[in-house]
DNA sequence: CAGTGGTCTAGACCACCCT
DNA sequence: GGGTGGTCTAGACCACTGG
């Protein structure tokens, strides 16, 4: 790290036009990975390292693409890329900046599992019910299936480093019926959909609280009827078939979801 | 309405290709309104009434260029705003599909006012407290700005047909100390700081849950001690300098977040 | 005025999927 | 092999911003 890219008090943008030196230059035009991707990828490792700093103006695009050799819409591609993420801010007539003020990660469609592994825990997970039941009408509905027809009902608790962070119900169709406690105990639910072929696209959630019910605050190790956090999602694979339908909840001292928003 | 899209219940993606009969032959070449904007929304229009059922697939990406009398780059950046948006899905080698269960609107970046608003309900608000105060050192740090310095500082009481929803803390820099309660109570926060020329641009969220704390129980009329959702967020403007940082709690029994996350 | 991003075109080649 | 979406190019005109 160098200096700190503390935010200026005056209010006005730094215009300084900053280009860590060619950190461009090995491009690889003939492998899988598309250029647009690469480019994007090199400028915010250059962001989120500091090297490119907060406020600072990039290059116009065209002036871009002849310093690397690319066009302007694969320049434009790989900027548009990072002003989705929330890292950069394009004003016509102005000129393309880095956002002031820390940057953090986005919220990707990803399972918990998946979340804990990534910020450096170790999630593991108790299966405490695994049956193929009959769907309620809400299930049912969810899924896409007949009423009653038959659903694979988990019912988890997911922990990390021993402490219980959520209490994890899903339903799925019964053609995972055959989804073993012991490999739902080794890996993530995605995971394992995704070993079957089955990757999930496109997910609907909504978040929520209410008291601890039940069972729940024993599991999670929390005051009776105290607070948890909600989420229902309902998530659909490549063909827009609904895969998985789950409802869970959070020791909200544990686990919270952080969103960055980007208007259009 | 026709007949109802029910969900196929044999798993398999239904293949008709139905076009609604010339639902595009009205585009405006020479107006402000972006071509592959006008294509996405009629098309956004013709999913969301049924007029084009789920599961159904689109023409390819040419055809409906040739049919359109527009370039396939149109076309595409057309189709590629309703795969963000949760409503399409594309297959390479395959062609684009219309996605099957039930669609449901985005999480936008706007105000709970806005929120409110769109959903038929009668928002109002009550200004508690309307001062210019000292920042701790966590809003010091949230808006940019030096440790101390004097912000405003907000908390208002948000109802719907008088019910109370939310209760909303709110730290903005000492430029706006000039926004009066009255202004407060008859529009949204974000509705002032645009007609301020402020637009909010991107916005980190935060979304967890506690007990209600201190008078926010008798404030909102819900149990002492019952679980609230929470919600905390730093918004930034076009320059990305920080305009506001607020921390928020919901009533969990009328309100919640909804989301649609699409995998990259 | 010159410079910027926003949009649009008309091609091209490739990787992938199905039959 | 034929059809699809994924990527890339080399231009063009426009709207908006700033000095």
């Amino acid at each position: 790290m160098t200096a700190a890219p503390e935010p200026r008090k005056d209010g006005m943008a730094s215009e300084e036009m900053v280009w860590p030196d060619e950190l461009f230059l090995d491009l690889d035009r003939n492998g899988p990975v598309p250029l647009y991707f690469q480019v994007s990828s090199r400028l915010e490792a250059a962001i989120r390292s500091g090297a490119i700093p907060p406020g600072s103006r990039l290059e116009n695009e065209i002036a871009i693409g002849q310093r690397l050799g690319l066009s302007r819409p694969t320049i434009r591609r790989a900027i548009q890329e990072l002003v989705d993420k929330g890292l950069l801010v394009r004003r016509r007539g102005i000129g393309t900046q880095v956002i002031q003020g820390q940057v953090t990660r986005q919220v990707e469609l990803t399972s918990l599992y998946d979340d804990l592994r990534n910020s450096d825990k170790e999630p593991s997970t108790t299966v405490i019910k695994h049956a193929v039941i009959p769907a309620t009408d809400l299930v049912a509905n969810m899924l896409g299936l007949p009423a009653g027809a038959d659903v694979l009902y988990l019912r988890r608790l997911r922990s990390t480093d021993d402490v219980p962070v959520a209490v994890l119900e899903n339903y799925l169709p019964p053609e995972f019926a055959d989804i073993s406690p012991e490999n739902l105990e080794a890996r993530g639910l995605y995971q394992i959909l995704r070993s079957r072929g089955v990757g999930i696209r496109i997910a609907q959630q909504k978040i929520g609280a209410r008291r601890a019910q039940r069972d729940e605050s024993r599991l999670l190790g929390i005051d009776k009827g105290g607070p948890v956090l909600t989420m229902e999602r309902v998530a659909y694979d490549n063909t827009g078939r609904a895969v998985e339908f789950g409802h869970h909840c959070y020791r909200p001292d544990l686990y919270g979801f952080e969103t960055t928003l980007v208007a259009k």
